[in-house]
DNA sequence: AAAAAACCCAACCGCCTTTGG
DNA sequence: GCCAAAGGCGGTTGGGTTTTT
């Protein structure tokens, strides 16, 4: 018998490789819409020819909407360092307090930085697995951990004692618990503010929609492109125009507008210009689409990481699957205010080099048809089609897709 | 300016655990 | 208790980007 573990799918029948924003987009549409009771059977629900385990993965470590981007600040690094002592490669565990940060991101971040960072120390702990908690070693390290933990962070304002002796005293890792918890979220709230940033060399646009809000508590410097880090990241332009552009994507906008020099990478996504809107605790781009607005995204359970149960239910079903998988798109479109195609000219653009410089046509009638994305372009390296959806208030999203 | 090296991170893989019949 | 399916987790990798030579 063959025994052995069945894959998951079948890997030939599935697109593997980065997202692109169309698929982004069904997925999340689809979440919001449905849920995510059945990961398995979700990519062929949604119209996706994706792994349910790759959708997973995309969903949780990029797409919710309460997932944190940007650099780690001082205070998430040393929780990270914290409770990996006490913890070892424990990443969900690790990822469980520092809400908004996934596991996948915090192992990226102690492999790339915090381990090489803490290396040097090691030299006098005995080269020990770093696979394992702390609290199996013996620990001498005191004296080694402390020049860590001393880190210094010249203007938090609020004491940033260091945990040294606590992991030095291993009795009390416990009670550091509740410690930990609470410093870490203190760290997340800090930082649950609306990125919104202007890059003082790209932009010098004027804006209408130009508000800064940012945490009076946090006094860290940030270097601008701290606050770009976002999986999908959404330039606002005027009050309504919504623009969501790929990254280091050469596109023409107005005339004053000008665009980000691409950054290092930053997802599928991301800015070119003027506001940008960290799709993170994005709450406020979701609240626009959200509700009242006819171009509503019905966000809420999302951001609550709630979903109702009937919302739940409303598939599941194997046959009625394509025709709910195009209601939902229908329903997508009717809450878009999806009421077009591709426009003729865009489709031209097809043709066009990567790179090149599209210019957007403001024309918020036509947009980009679900429906027809299904098979086809979602197959397709978008090259420079740019997609146009428009909401009945002119909320245009304006789908740059090139990779 | 070009090439090489280093860095970075999203995504994949496979194993383990949980759940339900 | 057994088995299969699905979810979850941690290790690893591919390839793009940045830095160094």
């Amino acid at each position: 018998m063959g025994k052995g573990r069945a894959p998951c799918c079948d890997k030939t029948k599935v697109k593997r490789g980065p997202w692109n924003p169309a698929e982004d987009l069904k997925l999340i549409a689809f979440i919001q819409k449905y849920g995510h009771e059945n990961w398995r059977a979700l990519p062929k629900q949604a119209g996706l020819l994706r792994c349910g385990k790759s959708c997973r993965l995309r969903w949780i470590n990029y797409l919710r909407p309460d997932v944190k981007r940007g650099n780690f600040t001082p205070e998430e690094e040393e929780t990270i360092i914290r409770l990996h002592r006490a913890m070892g490669n424990k990443w969900s565990k690790i990822a469980s307090r520092l809400p908004g940060r996934t596991d996948n991101e915090i192992k990226n971040v102690w492999n790339t930085h915090l381990k090489k960072r803490l290396s040097p120390k090691k030299t006098s702990e005995s080269s020990t697995d770093e696979s394992k908690p702390e609290s199996t070693i013996t620990s001498t390290s005191s004296s080694s951990s402390q020049s860590f933990f001393s880190i210094e962070r010249p203007n938090s304002p609020k004491s940033t004692t260091p945990y040294t002796n606590e992991f030095c005293d291993q009795a009390e890792q416990l009670s550091m618990e509740d410690k930990i918890e609470q410093d870490s979220e203190k760290a997340v709230s800090s930082e649950l503010l609306i990125g919104m940033t202007e890059d003082p060399k790209e932009s010098s646009a004027s804006f209408s929609c130009e508000s800064n809000i940012v945490n009076s508590s946090q006094n860290v410097a940030q270097k601008p492109e701290e606050t770009l880090a976002s999986p999908l990241s959404v330039s606002i332009y005027t009050v309504e125009t919504i623009n969501i552009v790929n990254s280091g994507q050469k596109v023409a906008h107005k005339p004053e507008q000008q665009l980000a020099s691409p950054s290092s990478y930053l997802g599928p996504y991301d800015v070119g210009h003027i506001l940008e809107i960290p799709w993170e605790p994005d709450y406020e781009f979701w609240k626009l689409l959200d509700d009242d607005s006819p171009g509503s995204f019905q966000s809420k359970e999302v951001q609550l990481g709630e979903f109702s149960a009937n919302q739940n239910m409303i598939l599941g079903e194997e046959g009625v699957q394509d025709g709910e998988a195009r209601k939902w798109t229908n329903d997508f479109e009717n809450e878009f205010g999806v009421v077009g195609e591709i426009k003729e000219s865009n489709k031209d653009h097809n043709f066009l080099p990567k790179n090149y410089a599209v210019e957007p046509q403001m024309d918020h009638t036509k947009a980009f048809n679900f429906d027809d994305m299904t098979e086809a372009e979602s197959e397709l390296d978008f090259g420079s089609i740019p997609l146009w959806l428009s909401s009945p208030q002119n909320t245009t999203l304006y789908f740059n897709t090139d990779q």
